[in-house]
DNA sequence: ATTCTTAGATTACATATGTAGTCTAATTGG
DNA sequence: CCAATTAGACTACATATGTAATCTAAGAAT
């Protein structure tokens, strides 16, 4: 199922330090980077268990939460709606799109042909 | 504001064609593709107008859509929210994963190395 | 002029999402 | 052992979104 803005974020700390991590450890992973209440953050988790992108496993009453799926899957699924949705679903027209613009330095432009260069050979 | 995705297809049928439309015209464009009621597609279109995504000129009862926003426009947005969620907010980052990725042939890896050499010089 | 059609305005309703509060049972501190 | 804390379950509520039906007044057909 489609993961959310809110929920993507935590996802990111599941995915970001080791794993699992209880509810208590990913709230306070929040407290200095957001201003969501831990029942905000214990909803989110509840919904990304629902939607099986977390899993947990129970001690007592804790749950220790870890990913059901990679962040390269989700990324997968995210970019492929937004390729459809503006280039047609085709990456080609899109990669043309952000080479080919201003925000590119030459720098940059220059990493990148690197890359493609070892793609190459 | 944020345009849906459904109000995203229809925003593409005025960036597309000539505009201003009338409903009419919009409804029948989606007569093949879709099978959205002529409702819905009003429904969309008045949200359209309310998000002043789009704006019209009246005639008789009838209205003449044209966009407000650029596809453009519309491109940049969305993709700054992309990439903010999964690259960390820069292009670059991503220009290298979806570069660097199995999907790009080497002719298309070719192609992107000329556009980027354009840029150099 | 009267009726039929229909465009747009208004209303509807289910699911998703952001954001949290309340309830209940287990755990912990004393 | 009893009281205070609290984790997770359940409930809440506003806004967004997909998907349309109904209402109302204006234009078309006769």
């Amino acid at each position: 199922m489609k993961i959310s803005n809110a929920e993507h974020k935590v996802m990111q700390v599941l995915w970001g330090t080791k794993n699992p991590l209880s509810s208590k450890e990913i709230i306070k992973s929040f407290e200095s980077s957001s201003d969501w209440k831990p029942k905000t953050i214990q909803t989110l988790l509840s919904r990304l268990v629902q939607k099986e992108a977390l899993g947990f496993n129970k001690e007592g009453r804790n749950y220790f939460y870890f990913p059901k799926v990679s962040e390269e899957q989700c990324l997968e699924e995210a970019s492929k709606s937004f390729l459809e949705q503006f280039f047609g679903g085709s990456l080609m027209p899109m990669l043309s799109h952000f080479a080919g613009s201003k925000k590119i330095s030459k720098e940059e432009a220059d990493l990148l042909r690197k890359l493609l260069d070892e793609k190459q050979s």
